[in-house]
RNA sequence: GGCUCAUUGGUCAAGUGGUUAAGACGUCGCCCUCUCACGGCGAAGACAGGAGUUCGACUCUCCUAUGAGCUACCA
């Protein structure tokens, strides 16, 4: 068989050799330490946690030695393809403070763009190029087998228990004369490119993974799809010349790759490129509900852990950075605790520390993190944040809460605690604190969520001994004596101990009015302190809300 | 079925032959306290199972179990 002339045959149309694109990107002029990384998505139009999970990581790899971290777009599978995907990607991620250094997105004129085109349906020339060198070496072939055809061959390797796949003996179109291949072609019969594998069965080759170590896989032996019928690379294609041109150091990927590790280390090999490093990082898993096992997420079965939801519900994007960072190197959160003030893009990032096994995402401790940071910010950025996520998420509600902005400002201190000793840690995210704080921007009490303990008859007597004894410009110290006259006056202990030691002596403690107060105020049982939430409403609107009871 | 990876408390996890098996979240108790939140102190709670190797295994080997992933002209 004349290689050189088949090549020619299927591909006509193809000028250029590999060495004009070996020419055309050449290695990047980076530190020794520098990474270069990619997140490389298919535009389907929908990012979840795990996107942004495995985004974070390839983030960090890049930026902690000045690498270089970019966006290409694995638009191979037509099927997927959604328009605008692109730009929420960079949109999203964005939020999320995660920038591209370069691919997809940017202008094709601009600096950033040097290595592109980033969109894998743009490059087909390229893949063209490398496919026809591989055709005159004589590693690969035109397959000209049908689906069912295929499907027949299966069937028939299941029933010989033998290895299913295209390969080997089974690799019928392995031995097409030119004579033969010519007349299909003339025809017009569709056919793929297949890679002529070289592998040997039983043989087995030793991978290096950066995150699991060294892992024997066998060697590949199948005669894979390169080139689909329309032209189109597979990923596996794909993937060898885009990360070679692009010139990746690390590939990080989800582990459900690496069982086609060797069929990367084959093409690699016979393409003479060098391999770059990979990390097949575990996936983020959640319980299933069914069968109350773990399993990976799933952009189907999950809506809730889209990054829409955690966008609309508020949260704020810093926390989740470091909610995910805790869970991609188990370092952090040492580190994190350890300087506080340092800013975490200083963290240094390991690609070794990452995890082996898939993560649950915990909702409890990412409402921790959340409680915590949020309480190291000050109240203007706490309301600039909240303001700017009414403005998409709650529009209706920001002309009532932001209408008064030295209002607001107090409220929020009131709930960070700014002042105190310690900074209080009530606010976990926008949603729940306009919930949180409601009872101020309301006519009135919020009568849905806490019930009096005392009743009606006492409830009243109460209050109203509250209102006549009421007065605006006591402090905080003599509002609270006042409380315990109260308390005094109708049986309650207004010492706490006391109470305690001989709980039968009264009717209850101050605590006791306090509460009763508390619930005619805002309608709720717990808040912070009772004084600052009246002086910030105004007597006013205490009077009239208590009145309510009467 | 074949191949691969994983398995330390409810969750996330340190740990690489000798430890009282860290720490964080959650849970519970106590203290502080007008409620809540914060903070402090404390408690319960784990090496999937079985064989080896070894003076000694969470750490090494093998087997089993369980879970996950791959086995496409999808990525």
């Amino acid at each position: 068989m004349d290689y050189e002339k088949l090549a020619n045959l299927l591909f006509p149309d193809v000028d250029k050799t590999p060495d004009y694109y070996e020419e055309k990107y050449p290695y990047r002029k980076l530190s020794k330490k520098a990474e270069v990384t990619r997140m490389a998505p298919s535009p389907t139009g929908f990012i979840h946690l795990g996107n942004l999970y495995s985004a974070l990581a390839d983030e960090r790899i890049a930026h902690r030695h000045d690498g270089v971290f970019y966006l290409r777009i694995e638009d191979t599978d037509e099927k997927r393809k959604v328009e605008g995907a692109v730009d929420l990607i960079i949109k999203t991620l964005r939020y999320f403070d995660i920038e591209f250094d370069e691919g997809a997105g940017f202008p094709e004129d601009a600096e950033q763009n040097q290595y592109g085109p980033y969109v894998q349906r743009q490059r087909v020339e390229i893949y063209h190029t490398y496919a026809k060198d591989l055709v005159k070496k004589g590693l690969a072939y035109p397959c000209f087998q049908t689906e069912e055809e295929l499907e027949e061959l299966r069937k028939q390797q299941e029933e010989e228990k033998a290895l299913t796949g295209y390969y080997g003996k089974y690799a019928k179109d392995r031995d097409l004369t030119y004579e033969e291949i010519e007349k299909n072609l003339a025809e017009g019969k569709p056919y793929v490119l297949r890679l002529h594998s070289q592998g040997t069965e039983g043989k087995e080759i030793v991978f290096k993974d950066e995150i699991k170590g060294e892992v024997k896989l066998p060697e590949n032996i199948h005669d894979i799809v390169l080139l689909k019928k329309d032209g189109i690379p597979t990923y596996h294609f794909a993937h060898a010349i885009d990360d070679h041109l692009m010139r990746t150091t690390v590939v990080v990927r989800g582990g459900e790759w690496l069982a086609s590790a060797p069929i990367h280390y084959e093409l690699f090999n016979l393409l003479g490129f060098k391999m770059p490093k990979y990390a097949h990082t575990a996936h983020l898993m959640k319980i299933d509900e069914e069968t109350g096992g773990k399993r990976k997420l799933s952009k189907r079965k999950d809506p809730e852990l889209s990054l829409n939801y955690y966008m609309e519900d508020g949260y704020h994007p810093y926390c989740m950075k470091i909610y995910l960072l805790t869970l991609l190197n188990s370092n952090f959160e040492e580190w994190h605790n350890q300087f506080p003030d340092k800013p975490i893009n200083e963290f240094p990032f390991s690609v070794e520390k990452m995890n082996q096994s898939g993560a649950l995402f915990d909702k409890d401790k990412f409402m921790n993190i959340s409680k915590n940071e949020l309480s190291k910010l000050s109240e203007d950025e706490i309301y600039d944040f909240l303001y700017t996520w009414a403005e998409t998420y709650a529009p209706d509600k920001k002309d009532i809460y932001f209408a008064d902005k030295e209002k607001m400002l107090s409220i929020l201190r009131l709930y960070m605690g700014v002042g105190m000793k310690r900074r209080r840690k009530d606010l976990a995210y926008a949603k729940q604190i306009f919930e949180l704080i409601s009872y101020f921007f309301t006519e009135e009490a919020d009568s849905s969520a806490d019930d009096f303990k005392m009743d009606e008859a006492e409830k009243k007597l109460i209050l109203n001994d509250y209102l006549e004894r009421f007065s605006y410009e006591a402090d905080n110290t003599a509002w609270f004596d006042m409380l315990k006259e109260i308390a005094d006056a109708h049986g309650y202990s207004s010492d706490i101990k006391a109470y305690k030691a001989n709980p039968e002596n009264f009717k209850g403690s101050v605590s006791d009015i306090a509460e009763a107060v508390r619930i005619a105020v805002t309608g709720r049982a717990n808040t912070p302190d009772l004084w600052t939430i009246i002086h910030i409403m105004g007597e006013d609107a205490m009077r009239e809300r208590i009145k309510k009871q009467l």
